[in-house]
DNA sequence: TATACGTGGTA
DNA sequence: TTACCAAGTAT
């Protein structure tokens, strides 16, 4: 079943990508296989100039997998700062620990094997098997999703995400080329970033106008079912528990619960934070104190 | 499938 | 200022 000729969509994006893509240091010709895995996992829901100075450390400190995990994970999370979602430093730690029982301390090429370590879901690990490797994957991630929805569906917006449709619906835009497709991947992410923005597009600059669906129809509003909206970040539980881990980075040693009553002036809501950290993991504690995990 | 999960940039 | 958005994953 092999497919007749490449979509020209794809021609044109690669030729675009060729001038347009950002030289992002992840993107340099030497980066191993485990600084690109590093780079997804850091650059999940996290914009690309946040991530970069934390990448360059990251790297710089921990080179391989087995440099990492040859730590103990509250290094990885200190290591983290503030890029968010500090579960991800956790995740991190706990895939190199991985990579080194199951994999002899090498990433993994094969798509199970990525999707079998901590925090690597559909997006990363095919990220890693096309970017890192030069497999044939489709990879779709929310600005792949939201070109794809315009330039394909002629919606303004994605619908509800599904995993096996948004794959598919990228599969017919990539060449049988396995390096033509790694460059298509990259080029559509790049170009809902760029150009194809969520919510200032700059279709006057968009090398696949001619084609685009959305822009054939009038780019019509959007009518499909709305995301809830994200709930307020101030006074938040989300915004408590980024307090404790702030103090928690800072101090070295065990601390105890009325230390960490400054963060926040509600006692309950406090206590939720530090219940949620110690069932993640991010927090342990025990009779004298609570700490990051050393282990 | 819906929800929780950090932090900061941008309009 | 508020509201939306951001290279998603796990549960």
């Amino acid at each position: 079943m092999s497919r007749p000729t490449p979509p020209p969509i794809a021609d044109a994006l690669i030729g675009w990508f060729a001038d347009a893509a950002r030289p992002l240091p992840w993107r340099a010709a030497d980066v191993s296989p485990w600084a690109v895995l590093v780079s997804e996992i850091m650059l999940q829901q996290t914009q690309v100039a946040r991530v970069v100075p934390r990448w360059e450390a990251w790297i710089e400190r921990w080179p391989t997998p087995a440099a990492l995990a040859a730590e103990p994970p509250s290094e990885a999370v200190r290591a983290w700062d503030r890029l968010g979602y500090p579960r991800r430093a956790l995740w991190l730690h706990r895939a190199a620990t991985e990579i080194v029982e199951r994999h002899g301390g090498e990433v993994p090429h094969d798509l199970d094997a990525l999707l079998a370590l901590q925090g690597i879901g559909p997006y990363t690990a095919r990220a890693i098997a096309a970017f890192a490797f030069g497999l044939r994957h489709p990879v779709v991630d929310t600005n792949t999703r939201r070109v794809l929805a315009r330039a394909v569906g002629g919606q303004g917006e994605p619908g509800p995400p599904s995993t096996a449709r948004d794959l598919a619906a990228m599969e017919t835009l990539l060449p049988d080329d396995p390096a033509s497709a790694r460059l298509v991947n990259a080029a559509t992410m790049e170009l809902g970033a760029t150009v194809c923005a969520a919510r200032t597009p700059r279709c006057g600059e968009c090398p696949i106008a001619e084609a685009c669906a959305w822009r054939r129809a009038g780019y019509p509003p959007y009518e499909g079912p709305r995301r809830a909206a994200q709930a307020r970040f101030a006074g938040s539980d989300r915004q408590v528990r980024g307090l404790v881990m702030r103090e928690m980075r800072a101090v070295h040693r065990p601390i105890t619960r009325a230390e960490l009553a400054p963060v926040c002036d509600d006692a309950a809501q406090l206590g939720r934070a530090i219940e949620g950290l110690t069932a993640d993991g991010l927090v342990i504690g025990d009779a004298s104190g609570y700490r990051l995990p050393e282990r």
